[in-house]
Order: C-alpha cells, then structure tokens, then sequence
DNA sequence: GCGCGGTGGTGTTCTAGAACACCAAGGGGT
DNA sequence: ACCCCTTGGTGTTCTAGAACACCACCGCGC
C-alpha cells in the first residue's frame, strides 16, 4: 500500500526530499563539512523507506552537494568555488532531458610542450610534455563548446594506450581479462594510488581521468 | 535470503551485469538503436531483481551507452566517435567509488578572442570573442588534468549570468571576487581560499595543501 | 606502551513484490 | 473520415525488510 496518503503530487517522492535537503544545504542550516543524519533517520523523517532516501541522496551526489562514505557518513560537500560551474553539468543534463541531443565529438589529440600556465597549473616543470585532448560539445548538432584538457605526457600516454586497445572492433574479452589491466597499474598507480591497494582494481583498472 | 547462490563476488552484482551488457555493446550484439529487452525479462534472465536490474542500467545511462524511455523502452545510445573518449568518465567514476576524491576546481574564466583553430571547431567568424573556463582536475588533491573550455561569448554571459544567480548567498561574494580577480589574472587567490577555508572547516575538503 | 581484534554505527547491495505513469496503436463511437 | 479512449507493453517509483561491507574507536593482552 504505499503509504496511505496518496502523496503522489506530481514530483516523485525522492525528488522532492532531495530538495529539502538542497534547501537546508542552501540556506546553511546544513553547512560544508557537516555530516548528516543517519540515512536510515533520514529515511524515517521523511517517512519513506531507505532505498527512496538513498535516490534522493544520489541525486544529491550527483550535483556534488553531498558525499558519502561507506562506513563513515554522508556529509555536505566542500564548498568549492567551482561549484557554480559544475552546475554547468547539470545545464547540459537538463538539455538532455528535454531531448535535446547532447553529444561529444573528438576533434583532435597530439602530444605537445605545455605552455607556463598549464605547466603550473599541473605542477610540472616549465616545457613539460603534455597530450592535449580537443573535445567539441555539440547540443542537437549544433557546436556549443571546445574543451581543451591538458594532461601529463606519462598519463596521457596511459590514456592513448588504452583508448586504442579498446576502439578497435577487437574483442574486449582481452581488455576484460586484464592484459591492459596490469600494464595501467604499474604506470598509473605510481601516480594516484599510494594509498588504496591496487590490487583491488581488479574489475577496471582507472586510467587516471577526469569527468566532463 | 539474498539469493541461494554467492553473490559476494568481491564486485557487485549490478556492477557485472552492467559489465555484461557493455561487453554486448560493444560486440555489436547489440547495435546502437536497438531495443534492449523488457527490464523485467532482463532482470529475470539475470537472476536479479527489477531493482537491481535497474541500477545497472542506471551506470549504463550515466556513461550515455543507454538511453531509457519511459512508456519506450532501453535503448543503445549514438554510436558517436567519442563514444571511446567517454570511457574516462567510467573510470572516473570508479575511482570515485572506490574512495578516490575527484575533485574540480575552478581557475579561471575570462572572455577573450578565439584563435582560428577554436573559432573554427565552433563555426564562429574569425576573431570572434569566446569565454574560456579554466578548471583544474584533481585525484585526490593531486592535479590531474587541466581544461580549458571555450564557449562562444553570448552562451558564455548566459552561463556567468545563471550562476551567479544560483549561488547561495553566503559564497556569491567571495566566488564573484573570484570571478573579477580572474579577469585581472591570478590563480592563486582562488587556492589559497579554498585552503584556508578547508582549515577552517578541520575537515578533509578533498583541497590538500598545494604548490602552485 | 603498543598492537590486535572485537564492536557498534554507518553506508551498500539485494529481495519480492505492488502500484503508478507514459506511450503507441487499435477499436468504437460520432 | 475523424477523434477519443481503452488496452497492452514499457519504464518508474516505492515498500519493508535482511544481509553485507567498511571504518573508527576502545579495550584487552602482551
């Protein structure tokens, strides 16, 4: 039965709890750093089941004003100035549900000397080599942005390495089992993973990357 | 009772089903257009429920390789070139699931005139004013990667303009000072303010201490 | 003092449904 | 001929738990 209180205002439930929460995000009530109730709390506060809570949390998560840890909590997210601009994201995943086509196309990838701004900005020495991947964001076919995104020659080449064994219409089988699984690990996790044991990668091995 | 057989797999199961059905992609035994089947009969060829049917699916729309359709069905996305490209943001997320802090900071942005190369990727006339966005990736307060993003000059206000009318009151300040710094070029006010500000917070802001 | 293992609190995965919302298409009524 | 509106198929939201995995911390034994 569903909750006797047929509640059903057009806004799915989860949606609207991630709002309050927003809300209390937004107006401080919830400030950065803060760790918010228990989920299961939560959950009872509002008077629905754990996992509608948890959908709304990941809503949350996914708009990065929020951060769960297994074992720990699920606390406000950094107050990070590029927060704005990530909302950037959500502008384009409105578009999308509009129906508008959201698309990506490559246009271009070459290694290159990483000029002094982005040699600082990536804390390399000045002239360090850099891959520099050229992305253009196109909204319904129509070319709304270029990216730019410089990375470290060493990572870049990680990253070539594994776009290429994956682009052929060769079988994955290879890339699942693990063959480029290992030679990412011991490149890469030099980089990034001194601490979490990389043995625990088993699954997908992270070409260290970014999001966009 | 959690399903007679072992699930404990070390990886979740809605994880491998996902693995599944990309491996099927990208066989091209499922082509791009196609119609998945019914939700229900896939969870139930999987041995699963609906519901972790779904939250496979749900990695699957988040990497763009499915698109669902309420009252439709589940179908394969666009077959675009930088389907491969997107794989980043895969591993991104893994690394982020995996306890990884994947961080975006804002560096700058400032409005300036577009060489040929980025005028020409947009379809823009020769010297036209674009605003470029500066965000540095991190993996765990390391930098990983950095972005330049160009966007045509009036898309750009837009986007200027509707941040700075979503953020919350108590940042607008300190994020336009950011803004209006940056027109003047300066990197470094941005990160030494989210430094002092994850001091006070005495809490892991996922902004460690950096050199830039 | 120092480490190791238990313990309690927290997020995570999963089950087995039920009810709802959305869409295309076909059948009747006008 | 045209339009409504019912029907069947599909994705979506939600329930009420149970079992698991992870982490900090505390106390016991050495």
């Amino acid at each position: 039965m569903n909750g006797g209180v047929r509640v059903n205002w057009r806004v799915p439930r989860y949606h609207r709890i991630a709002e309050v929460l927003r809300e209390r995000i937004h107006e401080g009530e919830l400030r950065p750093g803060a760790r918010l109730d228990n989920q299961r709390r939560l959950a009872k506060s509002f008077g629905v089941t754990l996992m509608t809570l948890r959908q709304a949390l990941e809503l949350l998560e996914r708009e990065h004003l929020i951060s769960r840890r297994h074992g720990l909590g699920t606390f406000v997210a950094a107050p990070s100035i590029d927060y704005d601009i990530l909302q950037l994201r959500r502008f384009a995943g409105d578009l999308q549900a509009k129906g508008e086509q959201v698309t990506t196309r490559l246009v271009g990838t070459k290694f290159a000397l990483a000029d002094h701004r982005v040699s600082d900005a990536l804390g390399l020495g000045p002239g360090a080599r850099v891959l520099v991947l050229e992305r253009l964001r196109l909204v319904d076919g129509h070319p709304m942005s270029l990216q730019r995104s410089f990375l470290p020659a060493p990572i870049g080449e990680e990253v070539v390495r594994a776009d290429l064994a994956r682009t052929p219409l060769h079988r994955a089988l290879e890339v699942r089992l693990g063959l480029v699984v290992e030679s990412a690990r011991e490149t890469v996790s030099a980089v990034r993973l001194e601490r979490s044991e990389a043995r625990d990668l088993s699954c997908r091995t992270g070409a260290p990357a970014f999001e966009s």
